[in-house]
RNA sequence: GUAGUGAGCCGGGCGAUCGCUGUCCGCCUACGCCCCUUACGGGGCUACGGCGCGAGAGAGGAAAGUCCGAACUCCACAGGGCAAUGCGCCGGGUAACACCCGGGCGGGGCGACCCGACGGAAAGUGGCACAGAAAACAAACCACCCGCCGUAGCUCGCAAGAGCGAAGGUGGGAACGGGUGAAAAGGUGGAGUAAAAGCCCACCGCGCGGCUGGCAACAGACGUGGCAGGCCAAACCCCGCAUGGAGCAAGACCAAAUAGGGAAGCUGAUCGAACGGCCCGUUCGCGCUUCCGGGUAGGUUGCUGGAUCCCGUCAGCAAUGCCGGGACUAGAGGAAUGAUCGCUGUCCCCCGCCGCGCGCAAGCGCCAAGGGGGAACAGAAUUCGGCUUACAGGCUCACUGCAGCA
RNA sequence: UGGGGCGUGGCCAAGCGGUAAGGCGCCGGCCUUUGGAGCCGGUAUUCGAAGGUUCGAAUCCUUCCGCCCCAA
């Protein structure tokens, strides 16, 4: 019985509704100064920030789908984000594409990093 | 067994790991609030902040399309009329409806059953291309029949002339027929006539009248009339009924920063304007401080317990309603309700051991152990009641036709 | 989520109950040495789809499909 300290630290992987961008303004100012790159299930625009957590923002458009397609594209993206956080302060959205619905989970991960991996080079 | 009809229901299941959003419980904290203190500081309380291997809950039958009807908000509004829009057999149900139930009528099916925007065209206006004699005052035209006149012609006569008489003319009969057309003033058969016609007769259809049944739509039998006069109102319209407009991004509350508005005070030692020739002075502007109201970002609320769901009694053919008992059943807000695996049920597709049948054979067909792949339409957004549309596969009950057996 | 609008040849479009104008483009011919211009002819439109009303529907009605705009 000598759980009073119960340290039990909870889970990083987590997704919590600080860890969300949300604002439209705040959308816009990503699409207008984060850095973006493309690839083939989906696009990711990435900035920089004073401090705090890791945000992700998913804009699934209804060109990719109808209102299921569309949902199950955003859980995907938010699982990856909550295994795959980034440790720095760094906003992510990420606009899925109509691919991204038949692809197998592997490859979506493997995207999903080898594009947050790029950010990495210097982008100017 | 097979083919079908109607009604109701399901929309895979179990488990592991990692998550998301409310609710409840427990705990922890403050740059928040309260108390003590001159102050430093100390104490207490609470969460829209966190934590808990805490408890329990968490997409649909269509959540969809947004096609109707309401609730709920704000705006407008004395009353009445017009306009506009919608609905339209009758009765009932309902908060309401374009919905539902029952009935009538019409149509389809051997049948169980299914389908129907189904008031009025003897209130008015308008339209009906082409074709056709004519397309909507029912008359004209062609053809038909009869009488008369009578040309050509024929016959008779020696002749004069007479008779018959196509065509044509004229007077009447009759409203039958007229290639058409989607549609042209009942249908079939008979009688009748110079030729014909509801002119007359039988049956059917139709109109009118009262009677009977029914709340009614309507039905029935009876009597009566020889027959009214096309179609289109999803053309304008008439009649009856209903309807104010916008929509939760409605609306309500709290409320930064910046700009501007109002009030009070202060300095006029600075600046501008007015009253003055000038100074002082007064007033206004400008400036500063405080306060006030509107209001943007943002936040809170509206926001889920309701025309709610389940069970039962009773009333009713039913839709449904009354009463009694029980249940709490998503509330997000760039938008949760999941992600990844494992086992497995059902169905479909592909490969297919063994076995069986056919064939000389290559091979083909049936059954099928096993293996692989796939799984419908689709995601709450203020909330209900409907309608419509999409939908792999499956279950239950009732009924109908056909075939077989007893 | 709510509200509003539009679908007619490859493109822009008129028509709104009687059998689909016009322009641009494209193709063929004439003309010209050739091209352009001009002239003549032709374009595969089930009028977004399916039902219904009507004798007859691009037009009227109903239901779907697609696209666009407005309100954070």
């Amino acid at each position: 019985m000598s759980a009073s300290p119960k340290p039990h630290a909870p889970s990083p992987h987590r997704f919590l509704a600080r860890e969300h961008v949300r604002k439209r303004a705040e959308f816009e100012l990503i699409y207008k100064t984060g850095f973006k790159r493309s690839g083939r299930l989906m696009t990711m625009f990435t900035m920089e920030r004073e401090g705090g957590p890791a945000r992700l923002g998913i804009a699934a458009t209804r060109k990719m789908g109808a209102a299921v397609e569309r949902n199950r594209a955003k859980r995907l993206v938010r699982e990856l984000f909550r295994h795959h956080k980034p440790a720095a302060a760094l906003d992510v959205v990420v606009v899925p594409r109509r691919e991204m619905l038949d692809a197998s989970y592997d490859r979506i991960e493997a995207e999903f990093l080898s594009l947050l991996t790029k950010r990495m080079k210097p982008n100017g």
